[in-house]
DNA sequence: CGCAATACCGACCTTTAAAGTAGGCAAACT
DNA sequence: AGTTTGCCTACTTTAAAGGTCGGTATTGCG
């Protein structure tokens, strides 16, 4: 399952990119995306940390991309914010290599799943991200529920 | 990621397999595979509801597939003992509609993903697991860390 | 200059799920 | 009778998710 810190930060990564190039508050970010201001806080550093934004301080300050939107993949994002992407801890990045690799019989399964995950977040790029919005699906108003 | 419920699953069934119509006894299926009995003993009884497996109590019973090996997907067991398989909450089995539907830029492609990940582990048996072992890669001693 | 807006940071809290344990009952065989 | 087995319920422990709180540093604006 993925967790609030990955899908967020791809949510976060689209508000920006609609904003183009102007620095965007994250109190914006998190008005509109409805998502505390406190907790985006805390998910947005490490993309700043590795540069796929940059956020200016102070009064008229906020985040903007680095890149253009074409030039980042989801798997990039959610690398940084949901960790691994590996479905069991024997691949995961710096896992020691398990004592029953040769024996267990499921270990091709998992690591065949694992390059799926990964070509698939690698092959979408935000701006794919924001054509699929674009379009615009109405929306279905129904009672709430989990927001993704 | 796949919790250990999904994963042990997976390797009874390989074992069950393994001995044909025999019945066996948990407790040699828990010393073959290293994992605790008793936790084992609560992972299996959701198998036999659903009637993958059949276990006969007392002396001299176990457990053992009812259908051959190449008629379980491993979705099919997935499903039973990891709960849903999708990557969000919004797409999951009972879920209500998530309120942002509509306008929620990343749904596409959490649906696309759940989508592969179905297809992929519908797409494979438990025939196709054992056969993998069949061949025989040899372990790689190394230095203990997380059995699959 | 002082104030407000902003990003950033560290510590803390609450709730939930994973992972496993303990003990006992029910069937079936020897 | 006694042992082996599956099966069930309740409990414990540990870690992670998901978030809050308060503070600090920086920057523009009046």
């Amino acid at each position: 399952m993925i967790s609030t810190r990955g899908r967020y930060a791809l949510r976060v990564m689209c508000d920006l990119a609609r904003h183009g190039n102007e620095y965007t508050p994250l109190k914006d970010v998190a008005e509109r995306e409805g998502v505390s201001l406190k907790y985006l806080e805390r998910i947005v550093p490490v993309l700043a940390k590795h540069r796929l934004i940059e956020g200016v301080q102070g009064r008229g300050g906020g985040c903007r991309l680095t890149r253009e939107p074409s030039e980042y993949t989801l798997g990039e994002i959610l690398r940084l914010t949901e960790g691994d992407l590996a479905p069991v801890a024997c691949l995961a990045d710096g896992a020691p290599e398990c004592p029953r690799s040769g024996e267990c019989p499921t270990l091709h399964i998992w690591s065949g799943y694992y390059k799926l995950t990964l070509d698939y977040f690698d092959g979408i790029t935000l701006a794919d991200l924001l054509r699929d919005t674009a379009g615009g699906v109405k929306a279905r108003g129904k009672a709430g529920g989990s927001p993704c």
